[in-house]
DNA sequence: GTCTATAGCTAGATAGAC
DNA sequence: GTCTATCTAGCTATAGAC
């Protein structure tokens, strides 16, 4: 009773940008209000746009990644291998209570063009392009996009639609399956 | 000056569902309210509620095809064959102003669990239990719901993302990448 | 640093006039 | 068959007390 953990900017800043990612992730944006992401971190709406000025602006920040997402390695790294690690943090990573990643969850925003606008900047941008490098022939952008498509896909699928198959099946032969569907990308064409 | 055109009952319901389908594709459910569906149909709001009884209602019949999606042809019908089909209505297809496939737009109204049950039932069920029987194998339905979230993506990337090779690329090109794809998949594993 | 109170608006839905 | 008027409840955002 005498540490209130309360007066404490930093905290609060932090609670809300949590509750509200897992809020946004799950309901999109205009599925949520900000009385709803105060009340999960405990603190009054008022906060929210003290902190951040406006929802519009809390959604932003809460979604964006404080982390560049997945490096890509050293320059002579096979594409191969930068397919499969896009697949493990886009598609199999334990995302903890949120269950799917931030760029699937934002297609439920995608109904505001300023959240589409972010989803083709980090997914083609940061992390297509990268991959497209190391892909041989002269339409490589387009493949790298064909495999962005497949990971994608691949997360809507077991997150949003809950297919059954794919959601049951072991890490191990998802792997083998799409790295045998990437491969015709990654060979030059 | 003669034919009013209103005071008809079927055509209002026709355009009040032809204004639901482009708004909640476009903006998501929470998106639109139904005084902007009404006033693109050029009626009041109430009639809403009159004819369909909830905004809930009015977005499952707007969103619910009225002719079954795509039939995959007789019982030897090759998967190839098949699955270029279904890349051909879900991802190539004009689709008039709404510019996507109605499975790719429900993911914007994802956050409610019924639009889930539906897009669960509607791919999983509908359109891809016919290709999986084709597919040999023991994982056929596995294989059938990653080809599924191949073409999810490439839905998703063209139409939600932009990204600009896909968005640019010519359907040839796009059909032979995708059939290189889908191939590991319609072999016996 | 946090909360109460509230402004100002828009939402879905209903009743009843025409 | 359609619209006007309205109810109730929710929203984002702000002002100011504590």
């Amino acid at each position: 009773m005498t540490t209130r953990r309360r007066r404490d900017k930093a905290a609060t800043r932090a609670a809300l940008l949590d509750a509200a990612r897992l809020r946004f992730s799950r309901q999109g944006f205009d599925g949520v209000g900000v009385r709803e992401i105060a009340a999960d971190a405990g603190v009054d709406a008022a906060l929210v746009f003290r902190y951040f000025g406006s929802k519009r602006e809390l959604y932003a920040q809460a979604m964006r990644p404080e982390v560049p997402d997945v490096p890509h390695g050293g320059p002579d790294r096979p594409a191969g291998e930068i397919a499969a690690d896009l697949l493990r943090e886009v598609v199999l990573a334990d995302r903890g209570p949120a269950g799917e990643h931030p760029l699937v969850a934002m297609l439920r925003s995608s109904g505001r063009a300023d959240v589409r606008e972010q989803l083709r900047v980090r997914i083609c941008d940061e992390h297509l392009a990268g991959f497209a490098e190391r892909l041989p022939g002269d339409d490589a952008a387009l493949r790298a996009e064909m495999l962005g498509a497949l990971l994608l896909g691949l997360g809507v699928m077991r997150s949003v639609v809950g297919s059954p198959a794919l959601t049951g099946a072991g890490p191990a032969r998802i792997e083998e399956l799409f790295s045998a569907m990437a491969a015709p990308l990654t060979r030059d064409q």
